[in-house]
DNA sequence: TGTAAAATTTAGTTATGCCTAAATATTTTT
DNA sequence: AAAAATATTTAGGCATAACTAAATTTTACA
């Protein structure tokens, strides 16, 4: 079996490779919160057990072996998101921390029943995708809400779990996953956005605009 | 925070005090499949936490706050357990590996909601009690079935739940906490137990018996 | 293109929690 | 009560996974 923090690597570094292709020490090490020469070490046993490529000094890349770990562990996370939100009733800023914790631990039996009294969802409470059970990822087409512009509507798509606080923040104005908004002004000079959402107008920081992903775009 | 390792002593520490008052150091080491040497060690750093009270070759006690935290952590299993059972459907055997592991890494909040929605139980689905949130421990009185006789009914209150081989044997038999069943003969020089339940015949053997309790008792 | 800055790796340390083997204390037996 | 058997502790090691400090490699720019 492998370490949590083994799984803890693959998963951050399929996460960050989804962006760039290879990823470096530096980048890995800021994204886990350690340094980087712990993440050197990491890498070698990594590379060890054939789960990621690595030549000195160029960055890693998960082979297959790897990718389909860090899936495996990515489609825990998100299932235990949404079966605490659902089935316990879990404030969407608090299921991350716990999913963190439980994705390590919970069998392939456990996986299975929350699956299916989910009725095979796709999606978690901040609408990430989840992998299936052979590690494939529905196709999500949404882009940066910063991206939006006057006039235009849409709906959220998707928004970053791991900062609680954004995430009340967000639920202060409804913005889940599912609804929709419209854009009534974007403030020039990389300034907010003012928009509506069910009749409620709310004001967004580019900050927080980043952090949330949508799709359906209308120009109204 | 405490260790796993550290959690899974003081929980042995206060099963095996249950039973006779000071715990050597090879009877604990038995318990949790580690050897004395290892045992000596954890029981330092406990000691030095003030978790345990302790006199070189002269056994372990919990202290208030060791007990505690023991009682802490066998709220967490059973509790984890029924939910399992009632939410999930995992089989009576499955319930305590799975409980095992999630047991040293669930929240006070998820140990809420999962309380709440069993409806605040007093017993787990082998009919451990289960301590509240204070600590405090449901008084149970049954008796091992060893100690039935001809003739005499009553009801299984509690089995042994670490060993699944065992559960699923009685699971064939209906034999879960709540049934009744009748002695119908023991058999001499500590044969086996011919036991009717609900109008089937089994035959039951020592071994088995032993990890069985049962109250409500009636001659009949 | 050579040198300074930045990134990365190596080397050596720490803490946990387990191990074996040897030493020591306690308990049982004769 | 001494010897033998049993239990426990000490001493020294190993693996994991983090750390700091120093050395090395890459990159960026002057």
């Amino acid at each position: 079996m492998l370490s949590q923090a083994a799984e803890d690597y693959l998963k951050s570094i399929y996460k960050l490779q989804e962006k760039g292709g290879k990823v470096s020490t530096g980048v890995l090490a800021e994204f886990l919160n350690v340094k980087p020469a712990s993440v050197t070490g990491m890498i070698k046993k990594l590379k060890s057990m054939k789960l990621i490529k690595y030549e000195r000094y160029h960055g890693v890349t998960l082979t297959n072996a790897g990718k389909a770990i860090a899936l495996e562990v990515i489609r825990h996370h998100r299932l235990l998101e949404l079966y605490l939100f659902k089935a316990l009733g879990m404030p969407w800023d608090g299921v991350h921390d716990e999913a963190e914790k439980l994705e390590h631990v919970i069998s392939e039996d456990m996986e299975a029943r929350m699956d299916a009294y989910l009725g095979y969802p796709t999606s978690d409470p901040h609408g990430s995708p989840i992998p299936d059970k052979n590690g494939v990822v529905p196709k999500t087409a949404s882009i940066p809400m910063t991206s939006l512009q006057d006039g235009q509507s849409c709906v959220v798509a998707e928004v970053n779990d791991s900062d609680s606080a954004l995430l009340r923040h967000l639920g202060i104005f409804n913005l889940y996953p599912g609804t929709r908004f419209r854009v009534i002004e974007v403030a020039p000079f990389e300034g907010p956005f003012t928009i509506d959402v069910a009749g409620q107008q709310a004001v967004i920081g580019r900050e927080v605009a980043k952090h949330i992903f949508v799709d359906d775009i209308h120009d109204t």
